[in-house]
DNA sequence: CCGTATTACGCTAGCCGTAATGATG
DNA sequence: CATCATTACGGCTAGCGTAATACGG
């Protein structure tokens, strides 16, 4: 039988030109790559060299044989890959979203529900990536900020989506602050200012750079070193009633609810409609947090 | 590393479902394949079966797997293929011919040239199959008519042709025949008669049909049955100058000449222009028999 | 119980490396 | 004489078969 090792040492030879070399690059002796190659020859019943006392070369029928052996290495390589690959995606729960928020909610969700498996979230700006992305299950669910009910030729859903949790943005001032006396505030009241944001917030970012155009944003991308400048400038940021469960303190500052209704959005889970009953367990956890 | 007895047995499994099935198939033992399977898997690092205690299953990344072993198998398959065919190729020196007699001509010199080399000898009926053979190299000369002048764009001739053997028909007909006392006939003249002829005859075959349409023709497919028949009965057949040289006897029969040009011909070696000076010696003999 | 998969165990084919040999420029 | 390929030889890996074990319909 052609193993293996005869074909990727005959590919080999084609690129190097002689034995030795081959036997440096492959980590083997000489003697063994020789031997491979008249094995080789012996089991297609055929000459692929010529050879002289010291030198080996390919004839026509080996340089033809060497093309034919790459073939046979990718048609390998390709088989490992995508079964890897296949393996991968079958022990990772793969999801996006649209915002971190929903994120800090729903990662420790599916740690539990999958344990041993790893949970990989991805955080996009645009619903189109998204919805792309869960198509072609490259996530097997997506948080948005509205539910999806595009059906099918046969006037089947082609996705199921479910509500999630309700963010609501407050602004972060200082007691100080001009607008700090305020019950509420509109985003366009922050006119002007220079805001500490995080610079990986999801559909957040072209929010605020829409509504508030005339300010400065200071972007920030270390989370922890963020809270630090939070804590020690006097710099207005934003908090929202989902990360209270993270723990952060407000210090001396007062966290001023906005109204705005870009700002208090309704989250979405959203699967394809056949993984229904396979995520059921998961959008029970997920319908226990609605409110 | 992955060799090719795993991806084959992996493949066996696929289509044979069960360790002694493809055991049995392989003419290998059933415990082989278990440990096959065991080291590919590891080699892999990726599960590929679902096995409970006397049922082993592929799972999807299994399937998924033995699809693509399928694939490197055939690659591999195509390997070997080429190369084998090449060799043949490389060690047959195959040509095709329009009449038989210039092939008795050319397989001798061609047996004495190439020594050790298997010589390939075609009859065909028509140009067009000849000159196609030619063109994709599955024939290495070709015999003709005529000679090819075709030119490629940038005017170099494509072929090299170099005149043959002449050769000329004569009817051999009993000496109580209607004809026997003529020095000379034409295709015509033999309207209506039985003729015994070879029915492997090349271009010969349609310039009978057409020349003398309204002829019976016996046909017989084995050569020394036709000389037996030919000599045992009165019908006529026929003879051409270039089978003097095979040795047949006449017997109690006279050839007399056909004046038909159609049935006086001469032949023309073609090779592709590119082969001229490799096939120099052969057409150093073939000149030598144009008288 | 028969069919099937796995484990255990000893065998050996065959691949490997080292060393020696031979050829070449 | 430095380089390269092949041959010879001994060691050892690893794949094989037989036999034993275990499970299931």
């Amino acid at each position: 039988m052609i193993e293996t090792y005869m074909i990727e040492q005959l590919a080999a030879l084609q690129e190097h030109k002689t034995l030795s070399k081959v036997a440096e690059v492959l980590h083997i002796s000489q003697p063994a790559i020789s031997r491979s190659m008249q094995k080789l020859e012996d089991e297609l019943g055929v000459k692929l060299f010529d050879r002289t006392k010291n030198r080996i070369v390919l004839n026509a029928i080996g340089e033809l044989a060497a093309r034919h052996a790459l073939v046979v290495l990718s048609a390998q390589n390709e088989m490992i890959r995508a079964v890897r690959d296949a393996d991968r995606r079958m022990h990772t729960f793969s999801y996006g979203s649209i915002a971190p928020a929903p994120m800090w909610e729903l990662t420790p969700i599916l740690s539990q529900l999958y344990m041993g498996m790893t949970i990989a979230a991805d955080l996009q700006d645009t619903d189109d990536v998204l919805v792309r992305g869960l198509n072609d299950d490259s996530y097997q669910l997506i948080v948005l900020l509205h539910d999806l009910r595009d059906i099918d030729d046969s006037g089947h859903p082609i996705y199921y989506s479910k509500p999630f949790v309700h963010e609501k943005l407050s602004i972060l001032l200082p007691k100080t602050h001009r607008l700090a006396q305020r019950k509420s505030l509109k985003l366009k009241d922050l006119a002007g200012e220079k805001l500490l944001i995080h610079d990986k917030i999801g559909f957040w970012y072209g929010v605020c750079k829409r509504k508030i155009p005339d300010a400065t944003y200071l972007e920030q991308s270390d989370l922890s070193t963020l809270t630090e400048i939070v804590n020690a400038s006097d710099l207005p940021s934003f908090v929202t009633n989902l990360s209270e469960r993270l723990g952060i303190a407000f210090g001396d500052k007062i966290a001023i609810p906005l109204v705005d209704e870009e700002v208090n959005v309704q989250f979405w889970c959203i699967c394809k409609a056949c993984k229904k009953r396979e995520f059921a367990a998961l959008f029970n956890a997920v319908e226990r947090m609605q409110d």
